[in-house]
DNA sequence: TACTACTTTAGAATCATTCTAAATTTCTTG
DNA sequence: CAAGAAATTTAGAATGATTCTAAAGTAGTA
């Protein structure tokens, strides 16, 4: 594997980062937040970051890694997409956007916010609140 | 379980169908079409057309309800929705709309196509044709 | 330093789905 | 209608993502 990674935040940014968020700062999140959190626009699964961790010298259960990515999405700091392969992808980016996912490879890939718009919330049924918005379209390579 | 389904079309009809859609009109494709393909929407996984099935009369092996339902995907006589809990379910209006999810319980809900309108498609990558689009908002019920 | 609560962990368990290889059924064609 | 080729169904095993368990480790605090 040993692939080429990006340089992360530094552990002192990670443990704020995850103090902000009323999460201890462990070893274990720290390095995740150090690989996550680094402000890039990034889609990850549990198993990727594993390998990524293993790559960056820190390799942690992936329970843990279970752990720490739903820890972060309670916390606002990732957010789950769906709509891709069998796996859940975590995704950095928090603001408005959409997503293309070719649907043979599971890959996702962000559609530029100022691309589409989506229109106004329709009306939602009695005693629930929205969580998320998500708008899929799913791609397949033309023959 | 033996729940209470409306009844199903014809036979005749589901078999006729499945000619039109180029399937052979097996018993147990049969079986499947007429209650799928009775005109009502509907959202059903594997497992609850399943039990369905078993109430009325014609269990059959669970890889088949998965491979008819690939079949029947591919025929365009269902679609899959991809957004709900874990299991796919098979959504038996073609037209266009969009759905809400329970977080909870993955029940989904059509939302009335007139409520939400989407805006066109943004350009798609290169060598890539859109094969659906599908928009979902993620409820939680309020606490 | 000792304590208590929170975390991490390996491995088992679960659940939806797919795969496999054998048995059965369907649709010809004679 | 009988026979055969091809498509279909099947039970059960296999897979893959995720969750669970309960035991061991670690962090913040008194």
């Amino acid at each position: 594997m040993t692939g080429n990674h990006p340089k992360p935040i530094s552990p002192e940014k990670a443990a704020e980062k995850l103090r902000a968020a009323s999460l201890r700062p462990t070893r274990q999140r720290i390095a995740i937040a150090e690989r996550l959190l680094d402000g890039r626009a990034r889609h990850v699964s549990a198993e990727q970051l594993r390998d990524e961790l293993v790559d960056y010298g820190q390799p942690m259960a992936l329970a843990t890694i279970y752990n720490c990515l739903h820890q972060f999405e309670e916390a606002g700091l990732v957010r789950p997409v769906h709509h891709a392969g069998d796996a859940v992808l975590y995704d950095t980016n928090l603001g408005e956007h959409h997503h293309f996912v070719d649907v043979e490879t599971g890959e996702i890939i962000d559609i530029d916010p100022g691309e589409i718009t989506l229109p106004e919330l329709p009306d939602l049924p009695d005693g629930f609140e929205a969580e998320t918005i998500e708008l899929t379209v799913r791609l397949r390579r033309k023959s």
